[in-house]
RNA sequence: GGAGACGUGGGUGAGUUGGCUGAAACCACACCCCUGCUAAGGGUGCGUAUCCUAACCGGGUACCGAGGGUUCGAAUCCCUCCGUCUCCGCCA
């Protein structure tokens, strides 16, 4: 959520800088007067209160004195009918200032990129050259054909569209990787967790994917939880409702979760092959940090990121995301994109965000700065999309005859 | 899943005939004083959120697992849910 207090004191900057996301004025503007009336409101409510307040205490003290409360009575008794419609008033707006605020994404950081779409994203360099084949090379979905790699039609069968099934080497592939994976970040730092695939709705409105995406998200019938997304929300909410010792900042976490999405809205697109599915695995990487120092730990980040794929020999290249193709919850974002020889393009395959305070504020995660609690930074990034590794060793590493060689540093993990 | 017990501040733990308890006491922690010794003693402070305010000074409101309810007034009474422990059942 953003700071609706330095959205009421500095509304012409604060309006200017979402509009970098596409928030008209008016919207914003509506939220301002939503907050302003929530304040009053309030501050009707607790006076009539504390009047209840004393006038109870009051009611206490001329009993024990035996003293005649009849007067007395009848006034409390008129104060609190009074307060009915007040209470009513406080309710609404602050159900009306909460529901529009949820839905109001992050500020993206100053020097983010103008733009609308990933077309005005912006190349920052690219990494490895890509080979060049004397073959016309192949598209993952015929090297899996041909190496028996992924059963398509049978994770269809067992499920619906969008899930497959990886078949023996291909499936320890994608195992050794996880591990790879893991390793690589925990080498790196970051504390390895194994966490729960599923979460309730408060972590899912902590980490910004409810109330507004419910529609993206796998929901367990009769119980309050969800599939999750990504791992992105178990770690980040580990410390949901958390006051940290600073000195435990940063706190680094990874983790290896299946990731279960809807893909609302992305019908027809990657439809064919292993890109878009509705179950995918990940390593996420998630950082909560001091605020000074989550510029640090994001650069830190990506650069681990692009060293994984460096390590697998896979070219990549680092694209910094434009206001209009920015997540909801980050304030700025850093794409890898890995080459993908039968496709001829690039292909996200990691994406690493710093969300500034906005899931702090969300999720309530502090940190003891001296006497007083601040919110902490948290971020995240994947290190890396496994299916989407798989996809790219494939195509990157396939020979004419269609066979698949393996990576170098992977081979000790099958 | 069934039966019983229970859920208080960083920790231990009072408080359950409703009011003077936002909450005793102890421990831990912070600062100060005393003391020249590898110890102890004394003092003060020590929850979170939000509103008023220039203010981390003062005051209001809310929070004793969560959400409702009864009442002038609830940590204390009632309901629902969640969780913990014990016994039984079940299972990887």
């Amino acid at each position: 959520m953003i700071d609706l207090k330095y959205l009421q004191n500095n509304f012409e900057e604060a309006s200017a800088r979402l509009q970098k996301k596409g928030v008209d004025t008016d919207t914003l503007s509506h939220l301002k007067n939503l907050f302003a009336e929530l304040k009053a409101a309030n501050a009707a409510l607790e006076a009539a209160k504390a009047e209840q307040n004393s006038m109870s205490k009051l009611f206490g003290q001329y009993k024990r004195e035996g003293k005649d409360i009849t007067e007395l009575k009848a006034k409390v008794d008129a104060n609190k009918e009074a307060m009915v419609p007040l209470q009513e008033r406080a309710r609404e707006a602050e159900e009306a200032l909460f529901s529009l605020a949820l839905a109001i994404p992050n500020f993206p950081d100053d020097d983010v990129p103008e733009g609308v779409d990933e077309e005005d994203n912006v190349e920052l360099r690219r990494v490895l050259e890509p080979r060049s084949f004397d073959f016309e090379p192949l598209e993952h979905w015929a090297l899996a054909e041909k190496n028996g790699w992924i059963d398509f039609e049978r994770g269809v069968k067992l499920a619906k569209s969008r899930f497959a099934v990886l078949r023996g080497e291909a499936a320890r592939l994608e195992r050794a990787l996880i591990n790879f994976f893991l390793d690589t970040n925990r080498q790196k730092g970051f504390e390895e967790l194994c966490v729960p695939f599923m979460n309730n709705a408060q972590m899912l409105q902590g980490t910004g994917q409810l109330p507004k995406f419910e529609d993206d998200l796998f929901k367990v019938e009769g119980e309050d939880l969800y599939l999750i997304p990504t791992a992105e929300v178990p770690l980040t909410n580990m410390y949901h409702d958390e006051i940290l010792p600073e000195d435990t900042l940063p706190v680094l976490m990874t983790g290896y979760t299946p990731c279960f999405r809807k893909e609302a809205g992305s019908a027809g697109r990657d439809t064919r092959g292993m890109i878009r599915q509705h179950q995918f695995d990940k390593v996420e990487m998630v950082a909560i940090a001091h605020p000074d120092k989550s510029d640090e730990v994001f650069e830190m980040m990506v650069q681990n990121a692009s060293d994984i794929l460096t390590a697998l020999g896979l070219p990549h290249r680092v694209v910094e995301l434009c206001g209009g193709d920015l997540g909801f919850s980050a304030a700025r974002t850093i794409d890898l994109e890995v080459w993908l020889p039968g496709q001829n393009k690039y292909r996200e395959i990691s994406s690493i965000s710093n969300t500034r305070d906005f899931q702090a504020r969300r999720a309530k995660i502090r940190f003891k700065d001296g006497k007083k609690n601040r919110l902490v930074h948290t971020l995240n990034g994947s290190a890396l999309a496994v299916g989407r590794t798989l996809i790219a060793i494939m195509e990157n590493y396939q020979n004419e005859d269609g066979s698949i060689e393996i990576p170098e540093v992977l081979k000790k993990y099958m």
